[in-house]
DNA sequence: GATGAATGAGTCTTCATTCAT
DNA sequence: CATGAATGAAGACTCATTCAT
């Protein structure tokens, strides 16, 4: 290794880091007031760099938006891949998918208002063709969705639609935290997961014989 | 009636007629745009009256916003309270939840956006203390709820928390109206009404004998 | 007379006390906002017309404005004039001139803004050329210089510019009045008065062999 | 020094440049229209800078109002005082104040219009109660009151209040000012500073035996 | 690389004036 | 004549972005 490659190594460290800054100052401030009300004075200040040094770094605010969501989704989204892949059975995944939300929100609260916010504007259509994120939140519930065929085709659910089966669980999910981080999360964190998983496990349960899909 | 408040009721029913339009040009622009992104300007284009007409209305961007905001909240309350008064039973009334809700957004996605961030902000904190939005926010799921507490009272379903069912209730059918919404409505709609009846009501049926609440 | 004329002059009669009543209020607003900050909305309230009807009396709020001014500077100079026209000698003229304003200004301090605020624009040049207000700005102490004049050519006061003179007694009532107003007006007014009277009729006395100029 | 203070230093006295010229021309701006017919456009304009810099230095158009008013104040009082300090008795201090005013809003003649018609504002009672510009104003013929009172003691001028002799002094050389500007300043300032200076020095001579105050 | 002063386009809001009723 | 709803031009202020130091 020259010297020369040595000194870059050092640079592309620092400066890394100092990306990681920045993005961990950004995400405080855009989950406190959102894309618009957000500024880029915020962000210097609470990355305590100046305001020039953000877009040496990012070339926009929208960038470091962007690069704000994607850091956080790709952290939950290995979070997840790992819990799944831990989980021994169907049900266990679901309470995995559930618990490392649940967990992952509660923990960074400011990113769960720029994550919601942000499947909002996917979900209403408002992403741009062309966006990074969008290709992120369609592959969010994909582990889910491949346990849920499986379970399916083992007979030990009904035969659902997967997608609309992984989605239930990660819509109640979603409200779950949101009602927590809202009431301060004084409820316990377990029953919550437990409820969840029961409801979805036994909502899917191979119908007995004699029951009808309506009342 | 006399001459004189022949002329005041006109007058009060062109004033009517004119605040309704001004929601919905407002409900289109914020629905497209977010509060923050939407202007004045764009409003007044497409309610088609100059900018100043709208402060003749509406005192300030905040009041359209949320009169925009209540308006449609209170038309949805009004047709859940409706549809769940009709139903006989407690299934029959998360369907017609789900199915208000889901025809509801379907017919106005504009005002889907409005709403879901709007909810976003309520479950993230964002929303003041006197903000009018929150007790509408927070009554959304009321009938549902009664629903469960006397369901879970006849022993219809099992003992859950009903403020947990309902609100599951809720945000899969909001998950659901947005995937609709995002993937242009092309799936059956009484089918996805169904699954989610039929995934609730599954679920929280009561246990049979040996069950346990895990894995 | 034909009863077209008497309709005509009873219109004429109402339009006067109209347009009188529309100038009470405005004197009243634009005393005690100033013309930027006075609005239409404001005066129309005030006289309890409809905004519209402003504009059947006066074509601008510029015009009003004027007129306002007018309307007073009118009175206080009649005032002025009877005042100074029945005093026998110059000390008594000046006491006239004083009492005249100090009265005047007392009993409308709204026009006391409206006055004091044009006579600045006035002597800083801002009054446009062809302005209504100017001549009359400019006349202001007519009566009183040509008093002066008399008394200098009678050898009753020395030698001064008779338009200094008489503008030094102005100047000083004018202060005199807004420090009356200021203070809540605790003093006695004809100790006030009589100080201008004196300060003024001492200051002027021919002087007495010996005495030089300056000090 | 060091190399920090160094930059540092060289930063504020750039900034307290870019203060003064701010108020240099805000000094322009207001004079020539007044306060409301301002716009930061023209003051940004008159100063060649972006209107967003005017910003930087001043939070509000109040803000830089009140400060190119009290600028101007300070230095109005400074020369002031120096020039009553330097005078040897009461008539040259008469003189000096005099003189102090008539060249000072002779070369300012813009500054002359802020401070009148703060003047006026202050004695019309439209200056709130926490203002800046109050104390200022009221403190403004402090140094002359005390003159009088030192005369009045030693018996040099008759017995009058010394807040109104000082006042009548201040009335008398704004009016003069006022006219000065207005008429282009053709009259030599000598004489009409001599002319108020005797005006008010003859006026407060102790009365000779058998004179009463009234005609 | 880092800084933060400067920029100016963009937004909400006000209000004099008009005109259909 | 009187009304007051509607208009739209104008202005204070913000903030993403640039660039000289």
């Amino acid at each position: 290794m020259t010297a020369q490659s040595a000194r870059t190594s050092k640079e592309e460290v620092l400066a890394a880091y100092r990306r990681a800054e920045l993005l961990t100052a950004s995400r405080r401030v855009f989950g406190q007031h959102g894309f618009e009300a957000a500024t880029m004075d915020a962000i210097a200040d609470e990355a305590k760099v100046a305001k020039g040094t953000i877009y040496l770094y990012f070339p926009s605010k929208q960038a470091i938006y962007d690069a704000t969501f994607q850091d956080g989704m790709d952290e939950l989204q290995r979070l997840s891949a790992e819990g799944i892949a831990a989980a021994g059975n169907l049900k266990d995944a679901i309470r995995a998918f559930v618990h490392v939300r649940v967990s992952f929100f509660q923990g960074n609260p400011d990113y769960y208002r720029i994550y919601i916010t942000e499947k909002t504007r996917h979900l209403t259509g408002q992403l741009p063709r062309r966006n990074p994120c969008r290709s992120t939140l369609e592959t969010q519930t994909k582990e889910l969705e491949d346990m849920f065929v499986r379970a399916i085709a083992a007979g030990d659910v009904r035969a659902v639609d997967p997608v609309a089966a992984a989605t239930a669980v990660f819509d109640i999910t979603r409200g779950m935290v949101g009602r927590r981080l809202l009431s301060g999360a004084t409820t316990n964190e377990a029953d919550d997961i437990d409820f969840i998983t029961d409801l979805i496990w036994s909502g899917l349960q191979p119908r007995t014989a004699g029951e009808g899909p309506r009342s």
